[in-house]
DNA sequence: TTGAAAGCGCTAACAT
DNA sequence: ATGTTAGCGCTTTCAA
């Protein structure tokens, strides 16, 4: 059996309250008597047992993180784990632990979502990025569970949330690759109804009209964030008579798709075809040619909005939506004039 | 206030302890009084309180995960990911939980340990592979936590453990090279007091000896599981009078790191140094070339460890040593006679 | 400054 | 088949 705050009281000889006000640091507690006891707890070794403290307390010190049902089918991957080692940095250092808890499909993320709401798992949830007409945050607002939201939301303007401007982080890696003197640009997109594609595809969108530069239907693919999906797109959208010079592409991974589809179809990177992607993993950098990729401070963003979350739970008064800033890694694969070396 | 077991059985004209029993499915209990209450549950979106649940029944229906100190400093990585991947669709499917906590220090990482055992938070802990002489092994037997290793323990046999057979790999890796009439073969290591670096380790030299090869000092190199690890191995290991024409690596990530310190000092690969490493991480077949690599079944591994810990749990007998296959997939990386396509 | 007592939401004998 | 009661380990009034 584990020593309990008893155990400590009676071999300090005190009671169970004092020992329970030394922990608290309560300030009302002579300075003998708080040494006095801290030597017992260590002694015993004793640690608080959380499940008694909470049930009082009705806190758990742990936050709790949905996967999205695609993460099972190893989806954003480096971006995702990435993304992990900023929010378990910030939870850590604020002594908090991280939950995981997944889903299968999007019925069984509901499931997740309620459980932890209404059995005082969790103190707050960390969602990792919405759909339209999310029913999560529906309930969750219900439930008045502080949670935040890394991307957007499609329903509400006001959910709390850490996100990317991502029309502008298009918007630029489209420009850039404009500025390459290309002209026809494609777009390798992801799950349409999630509003990181939305975005992306807007700003996308709006840097070829502005520069007037040709929009056609052929040039954009909808796709999954797999590798496999770019790889299959290249099939389609260069088999048209007039495919693009140049493709923007909505994720690294689906990028090394791409790559590998272009080069098994005899196109050059960046010389026929030049592309840009998004999230900067690591491995951009190792591929042949590196990948030009919009830097979206993956880890800045699971830090941030870890740190949102508590400062929710401590009632901190809070800017409902935090954007962090992105910026445009240049590296061969867009690159008009190239020397071959 | 959130709905309680009291509520309920009020609503429903019954005792507390009536609804519990229907909670728990109790089997002497009418189905009549059962439907009834499931009713009330329902209308009232009743959950029970995990906590209150944990603190008498001394579960918690929750794993831990201890993180790797280095994983917070990037790391294995997509292995470790992958990892996770397995361990979550086991647990999920359990009903259980997963509780991540790290630590940045091996200090602390003790500390993490001592308060999740101690505390009552999780049922069960997975270690992320284990060095010489771990004081957390050491303290969780202690304190008759249940715990399985990914990895193998180098202080005690009798470990609970999912691991792979790494001087198996290792010596099959290398073997390949010799096939391939490799005669100057390198390894780049990993940290030293790894289980796992010193199993292939020696498997690698288990291969050289027994094909009667020169062993160099000079042609092993000791470093981390990062990419800047292997591309600054390549700048000693290559700058010697007689380097190796083959390298075995310890880890993809490193092996990335190893293409691009080569490409970089002119090495064509294969042709000038073949190349075989481990884990087969996806991005192993989108380098250029593609990268041999040894395929250690992660996901299994995780799978297998987190089932491993809920049949400790359950009591249920167990085999204290799990071994996942590995197995080699090759590519162009390590084939000596190959034409430039 | 400290102790006694009640209670957080639930389960599990022990009754009936 | 169901209700009553005690208690899990802790915090928190209320007294002293």
């Amino acid at each position: 059996m584990a020593v309990t705050i008893k155990d400590v009281a009676k071999l300090a000889g005190v009671s169970p309250s004092t020992v329970s006000r030394v922990i608290a640091n309560h300030p009302r507690i002579s300075v003998e008597t708080s040494n006095r006891v801290r030597e017992v707890m260590e002694e015993l070794g004793y640690h608080p047992n959380m499940m008694a403290k909470s049930l009082v307390s009705k806190t758990t010190r742990t936050i709790g993180v949905v996967l999205p049902r695609p993460a099972e089918e190893l989806l954003l991957n480096f971006f995702f784990y990435e993304l992990i080692r900023g929010v378990l940095a910030q939870l850590t250092r604020a002594g908090y632990d991280l939950l995981m808890a997944g889903g299968s499909n999007e019925q069984e993320e509901l499931e997740t979502v309620t459980r932890l709401a209404r059995s005082g798992r969790v103190d707050g949830l960390l969602l990792l990025y919405s759909r339209a007409s999310d029913p999560v945050i529906h309930l969750l607002r219900k439930e008045k569970m502080p949670f935040v939201l890394l991307g957007r939301s499609l329903d509400y303007e006001d959910v709390p949330s850490v996100d990317n401007d991502n029309v502008q982080a298009a918007y630029d890696a489209t420009k850039h690759l404009i500025a390459q003197g290309q002209r026809r640009i494609g777009f390798v997109s992801g799950p349409a109804k999630l509003a990181m594609t939305q975005d992306r595809m807007a700003g996308y969108t709006k840097a070829i009209t502005e520069a007037g530069l040709p929009f056609k239907d052929g040039w954009v693919v909808e796709g999954e964030f797999l590798l496999e999906s770019g790889y299959r797109a290249m099939a389609s959208i260069m088999s048209q008579p007039e495919p693009p010079t140049a493709l923007v592409i909505i994720d690294d991974v689906v990028a090394f798709g791409v790559l590998k589809g272009l080069t098994e179809l005899g196109y050059r990177i960046p010389q026929d075809v030049a592309i840009v992607s998004f999230n900067n993993i690591a491995l951009t950098e190792l591929t042949m040619p590196p990948i030009t990729s919009v830097d979206v401070g993956t880890y800045q963003l699971g830090y941030t909005a870890s740190q949102m979350v508590l400062r929710m739970i401590q009632q901190v008064e809070i800017t409902n939506r935090q954007i962090i800033p992105h910026r445009l890694v240049v590296r061969e694969s867009s690159l008009r004039t190239l020397s071959l070396t």
